[in-house]
DNA sequence: CGCGAACTCGGGAGCGCTTCCAGCTCGAAC
DNA sequence: GTTCGAGCTGGAAGCGCTCCCGAGTTCGCG
């Protein structure tokens, strides 16, 4: 450690230049009723005289609130991270954060190490409450997490277990938009490459699928699992061609997947869209560079970050939000 | 706020189950010495019966230290979390943090009143250690940050200004790498596309692309500055289009740039490798996919991270260690 | 003019942990 | 058998702040 600092100033030396008690001072601080209009100038000078900060940690072992709030991602695949989708949960977080009094504190729960701590955490109270994002439903994470004496919000609903408090996008709205969309544009024998289906997006995006084809009496049956990955994008376009070589239009889980299809599918000499027309997911900033420029559907993630730090604040105070679902909407482009 | 768990469990409750004192049980917490192994096994059996954890806060106040770092980023501009950036920042920083007891605080200081709020974390040692990321010299973070009495480490070297401790990846080696490739491959009018000159990256890069073409001996006359965004890329393209319209490469100081270029060489009916040879900066994601794919430089982000927390760790334990410049590398693709 | 009600105020007891210090024990050396 | 020193030990004093409480003041109203 660097050599200590002047000392800090602390709120006896405050209420000894004021002339009062450091009750009383206390009191100026916390803005409380009880103090005379002259006392709580003359603090009120002191403090700016002094330059006064109240120390956070000795509040935080007196009041028992650690004036913190965390950010907690559990992933085993960095995928998560792919564009800027994390950054911006991160920015709508902090915009809410910064009209309270509340930090942020990161952890990647990657490794068991990492969740020891974050269980360390909640149970010492050194925050206030969390929010996850975690995909899986058999994260131990999440249960920890709920089960914790402590307010937590999930970012996207883990598969086989529905939180009590969470913020989602509308995956499954997004996806039937995405294969309407197919539908309208004339496409009749329409895939899908899904997602992990361990992970809620996976699932509601292929009911989602399924939910359009139903409604307009087409097939439902062509569809190639994958795990939202380019290479495996590529790999399932690969068994779609094989196995459904009569398919005109495919929805894809996820733009990245899309950008490996999109390759197979020219190099199988498809054209896009004239032979078959493909729409992706999530509007990564490469969609709109691809040849040709990925029909996508886009959802709002700087919101799902500041709704999610809203709900938390919410659930902190004693409410009892009903969970979130945020739109997504179609962005269409030249390759349907 | 919820109504409080079961009550946490507390060093006496520990010390009393195991028949020591408070002062004894807390050393071998910390594993101090003059403790008898009688007794710190006795200790030990009774930490992990009563499922003892100790309480950061209150070991924060009565050691003065926080046990937390923060990671502070100060951007007008969201530019720069455009693309993994940021998350593969963040990723290299966890991954040393989770070795030591050290939480991570996360502080997006765009607002003045997110700059108020870092300088308070500091004064009350709310944390231990900063890194910043901050592109500008004339940045008040970056000052307030060199003067605090805690270590700082900075992310990328401030225009104008050398901190102490800082970790950079090596643009101006990797603008001058690019460059120089563009020769190698016969060029020799080449120009180049500038980022912000008010950002450390951004002149680094031009010197890089000054470095080469002086040992060269070619002319290093054809510049239009922008801003790092596409938008600035296409209306520096245009510029130096009109005002040199001889030119046969380019070096772009980023992909977004490059990425505008791109698109107004090909509306200018040059094409790009045969007539003009292009190379950007950053291998962002989407430098894969654009066609021709860009040939660029990739800087090492994670191991960015990991080295900035790395650097903070050393200068916390009173080490000194020497400003890091990590290497930039040359990615060849089709657009030279 | 007297008596409660309603405030204002400061003392002091924590929050849970670290750490200094004085007192002890115990064994080795002579 | 005595003397010393080298560990052990636990008591107690904080770290800086909140908040309960009882005491002191003020003021209104009958």
């Amino acid at each position: 450690m660097a050599d200590l600092p002047k000392r800090q100033v602390t709120l006896d030396e405050v209420a000894e230049r004021a002339g009062v008690s450091r009750s009383a001072a206390s009191r100026v601080i916390n803005n409380a009723p009880h103090v005379s209009k002259a006392k709580r100038e003359a603090v009120q000078r002191a403090i700016s005289d002094l330059g006064y900060v109240p120390n956070a940690t000795a509040r935080a072992l007196a009041t028992q609130q650690a004036g913190a709030v965390v950010l907690a991602i559990s992933s085993d695949n960095a995928q998560v991270f792919a564009d800027p989708f994390f950054a911006e949960v991160v920015i709508g977080i902090s915009s809410v954060l910064e009209d309270t009094d509340l930090e942020l504190m990161l952890m990647m729960a990657t490794s068991s190490r990492g969740q020891t701590r974050l269980e360390q955490l909640l149970r010492t109270r050194q925050a206030d409450g969390v929010m996850l994002m975690s995909m899986h439903g058999d994260d131990p994470l999440a249960h920890l997490a709920e089960k914790a004496d402590v307010p937590v919000v999930f970012g996207g609903s883990p598969v086989n277990f529905e939180p009590r408090y969470y913020v989602d996008a509308d995956n499954r709205g997004g996806a039937r938009l995405a294969t309407e969309h197919l539908v309208a544009t004339g496409r009749r024998r329409i895939a899908t490459i899904t997602g992990r289906m361990d992970e809620g997006a996976g699932t509601a995006r292929y009911k989602g699928y399924q939910d359009a084809l139903a409604v307009a009496g087409l097939d439902a049956n062509r569809v190639a699992h994958a795990d939202f990955s380019e290479e495996g994008g590529t790999r399932a376009m690969q068994e779609l061609l094989a196995a459904h070589p009569d398919l005109d239009g495919v929805f894809v889980a996820s733009d990245q997947m899309a950008i490996g299809a999109l390759r197979v599918l020219r190099d199988a000499g498809r054209s896009v869209p004239d032979d078959v027309a493909l729409v992706g997911f999530n509007d990564i900033t490469t969609a709109r560079h691809t040849s040709p420029p990925l029909t996508t559907v886009s959802q709002p993630i700087q919101a799902l970050g500041r709704e999610m730090a809203r709900m938390l604040l919410a659930v902190m105070s004693g409410e009892t939000p009903t969970p979130l679902i945020l739109p997504t909407r179609l962005v269409p482009r030249s390759s349907t």
